[in-house]
DNA sequence: TCTAATTAATTAATATATGAATGATTCATA
DNA sequence: TATGAATCATTCATATATTAATTAATTAGA
């Protein structure tokens, strides 16, 4: 009998949970949420992505990154672009000020990526990954873009 | 240099939008959020249990649990009873058509969990909760309780 | 070519997360 | 025993998640 909080979602929100607060303390030292910085970071590996794309590789709904997006481009960290070949895409490509913000913080959210990655292992780390690629991994057809 | 996507957060995020639709679809059967079914089966293990309990427990943040509790309770779920003793503790109970509830979900929601279980070995489990543990184990003093 | 099916972004309605603050109560202790 | 610290549930303000529906634009097919 699995007891409620062996089961695999209880035992991924508490690790979120646990970790979570490490990023956010630098996350709320340059205002911003979560979700806000996830976006940035998206734009920091390529920029002129679509709205669509942010929300693949981000994992953030569309209707919720809507709002995300808003408040980013109020904060002059983003700005939007109507597509012109394909009016229903928009193109969302960071400012200045937003890069400038991203430089300023990636080193300190890759050294705390780094003191987390120092409590294993590599071969855990590899480990860690083939298991919860098994655990997870979808059976469904449709997502397969 | 760390990948976004290979982050913890985003691994650990990745995989609970995975797993969640197998459960998301039973609990929306039974028109029960995912907060709601927490509640209820953090009440199937122990009944008479106080809202900062069920919060632990749970790991539903004490704002959010008090319209949780609102709304199960309006569904005739649960109760609220004010403790006598200590008047500042609300202890919560499931109705008997929470209970009759439960019996009927139960035994699908195990079954969910065993079809994860079956994707990797006792020991790989086992292996893959120690470097989890490991990776987002607290540090921080605050918590103890 | 014209309409039906698709797609991208958005809106709407409801539920939850997060952090700060409040109110009532209990505890610790001088 | 008075009084400040601590506790529990709650409220408040803002941000996000979830699902369904909508709008505008594009594509596929008869």
């Amino acid at each position: 009998m699995p007891k409620f909080l062996d089961s695999l979602p209880m035992i991924l929100s508490r690790s979120l949970d646990r970790v979570m607060p490490s990023y956010r303390r630098l996350f709320q030292a340059n205002d911003l949420t979560d979700q806000q910085w996830r976006v940035l970071r998206a734009l920091w590996e390529k920029q002129h992505l679509t709205s669509a794309q942010i929300s693949q590789i981000t994992l953030l709904p569309p209707p919720s990154l809507v709002g995300i997006l808003d408040r980013l481009e109020k904060k002059d960290l983003i700005g939007r672009l109507r597509s012109t070949e394909d009016r229903r895409h928009v193109h969302i490509i960071p400012t200045q000020k937003g890069r400038t913000l991203m430089e300023h913080m990636m080193p300190m959210v890759d050294r705390i990526h780094d003191d987390f990655m120092q409590r294993v292992t590599a071969a855990e780390w590899a480990e860690f990954n083939r298991i919860l690629e098994k655990l997870s991994e979808s059976t469904e057809k449709r997502n397969l873009a």
